[in-house]
DNA sequence: CCTTGACCTTCCAGTGACTGGAAGGCCTAG
DNA sequence: CTAGGCCTTCCAGTCACTGGAAGGTCAAGG
């Protein structure tokens, strides 16, 4: 299979697919003509990685978590690990973002919005009150 | 007042604050040894950009704020305007990571976390079930 | 056989907002 | 006169791509 199929069938780019490579989450056999030749095993890789991806995990989790699955010895404690200190990650970045919102939310409703220039929002990044 | 100062004053590393100088948000005089001069003027607008990056502007909408706030005649709609656009943005943001976290609990949930090798997290990112 | 257009290749540069580090000048205290 | 703590500029790296240029390959149609 060329690149353009593998990005068609797994959604990913083809940007994307060169860069993972370049990176050495995959590695793809070359044919005569130069062009990459994926295998099964090589979409299956990409997948895994697109919904890890997906999850928000990074690329280096990635990786580990590929390593995890190819090794048949495992512990799922380790996966479990890796999915909690990401868990946690994103709790925090939740948070922090809520913060934002409810300041703005404030910010926003306290303002006039209309063609006057006295503006609470601006006031506030002035003073920080 | 030298750099030091400033970032001390404002909490803002030396780095950004000349980071800042270099993509022309502030423009400190300099004195006759190199060194860049800080007038109260400057120091303001860094607290300015300095609160609105912590409400998680970006530095083309902190250019666009400071430009208002400058803008005597400005109306506060404007002002209002770009703060929701940043306040969408941000549920956005909430929401994408609250679906993630609900999935990641859920597996995380569901995995034994033991020494044994068999793990739904790996299964969902294989499967993408 | 030739051309067209859709593929594919590599390589370089840019994104956002810094951050780290090297190499070197300036300034004050002892 | 030296030590150290400032300050300066410039270059490179971060993360995960993304865009674009220059050029090779392949299948279909004339």
């Amino acid at each position: 299979m060329n690149i353009g199929d593998v990005a068609a069938r797994t959604g990913l780019p083809t940007k994307t697919i060169r860069y993972y490579e370049d990176i050495g989450l995959i590695t793809p056999l070359r044919g005569e003509n130069g062009y990459r030749r994926f295998r099964e095993a090589d979409m299956h890789k990409l997948g895994f990685v697109g919904r890890a991806r997906a999850l928000g995990f990074s690329i280096e989790e990635c990786r580990d978590l590929l390593a995890l699955y190819e090794d048949e010895d495992r512990a799922s404690a380790d996966v479990r690990q890796i999915a909690m200190g990401h868990l946690d990650e994103i709790e925090r970045k939740i948070a922090a973002l809520s913060d934002m919102r409810d300041t703005l939310k404030g910010l926003v409703h306290a303002c006039a919005g209309d063609h006057r220039p006295n503006c609470p929002i601006l006031k506030e990044l002035s003073d920080g009150a």
